[in-house]
DNA sequence: AACACTGAATAGATCGGTCTACATATTTTT
DNA sequence: AAAAATATGTAGACCGATCTATTCAGTGTT
């Protein structure tokens, strides 16, 4: 693959990013890609030949794998766990405000839609949840219970970040971190 | 409003909530809540003259009012708010397994789907968590952080069901519940 | 007769996907 | 080094299917 080609397929996958991450699989047309990307839609079944799916998969996993990379760095000056999970709420929090509450998380919505009748899709999302709790569970390897606490830390972040978008407001995201030190104390 | 016209209304309501549980907002047509009611095109348009729109709404306000009532209504033994959760816990697995991965939040689906982009189905999904919120709140009432408190069980449990649709298993119901105690010990 | 409701036909837009012609690189052959 | 052959990628017309929505004559009920 040439770099032109390369940067195309990078383009298009940036693209349905975003407007899967706002609209969902359903939601989101392969005619919205095209125009996004300015890439003709030649080349979308070129680079992606199976089709939707694919593209939307691979989307998917990369947006996973970037966050999986971050949850996994050892964090600056290594704050508590709830220290970290606090920066994370925040962060997400700035991130779905500026983008006026259309960047959540680039997996939910695609795993709610596809859960029952996409096998590949469901997935492909159950393997970048099963990434970051590997990410989290490391995070808290000092605990006994490392295992199950990882896996409420996630689903506490993915709610919060549920509600906030369901409410257009921060406020979830503020009220589950001022509750975390009592999960984390 | 005949009793027929009710009824027909009715089986509506029901078949787009069960459709727009499994795959969404964008990924349910008219046409799927037409064949799954028995309902003719006609009466769709009489009953909803809004659309789509006004169909999903009514079904998701719906089915957050019966899910409100059911947080609202004093538990039998009024058991403690950690094991009342950990009851929710366990039901929504039941359900959510018995019916194939399908059944999980009646409301989350097209909150994400439509945030950011559907003024009027937002605002129905933001009423309805809010309605749930309250009702947790009292619940918790004896807890100074009771409003924090109340969000927070609510992110938990409702991320706790997102990750066992894209998981396609109980699992993270029962990891969550075993941490439910440290945070409502 | 008045009203509530149905059923089918239809409209126009958009859906995901296929196809062919063309352009641009990269290799291979001479 | 020039020319020919091959691979890579672009461009967009086109397809049948499906989408939501509208219309309206007809049917059933009160």
């Amino acid at each position: 693959m040439g770099q032109k080609g390369a940067e195309t397929r990078d383009r298009l996958l940036d693209a349905t990013q975003e407007l899967v991450e706002t609209a969902g699989y359903f939601g989101t047309g392969l005619n919205q890609v095209i125009a996004a990307s300015g890439a003709p839609r030649g080349s979308l079944y070129f680079h992606f030949p199976g089709g939707k799916d694919q593209l939307v998969g691979e989307s998917v996993r990369r947006a996973g794998q970037a966050i999986g990379d971050a949850l996994g760095e050892p964090a600056g000056t290594d704050p508590s766990p709830a220290e970290f999970v606090e920066g994370v709420l925040r962060h997400l929090g700035d991130r779905l405000a500026e983008s006026d509450w259309r960047k959540g998380c680039p997996v939910a919505t695609v795993a709610l839609e596809t859960a029952a009748a996409n096998d590949p899709l469901q997935e492909v999302c159950s393997e970048v949840y099963s990434s970051w709790e590997t990410a989290l569970r490391a995070r808290l390897s000092s605990r006994p219970d490392a295992d199950d606490l990882a896996v409420t830390v996630l689903a506490l972040v993915e709610g919060a970040l549920l509600l906030a978008r369901a409410h257009r407001s921060r406020d979830p995201l503020e009220r589950v971190a001022r509750q975390v030190h009592t999960l984390l104390g």
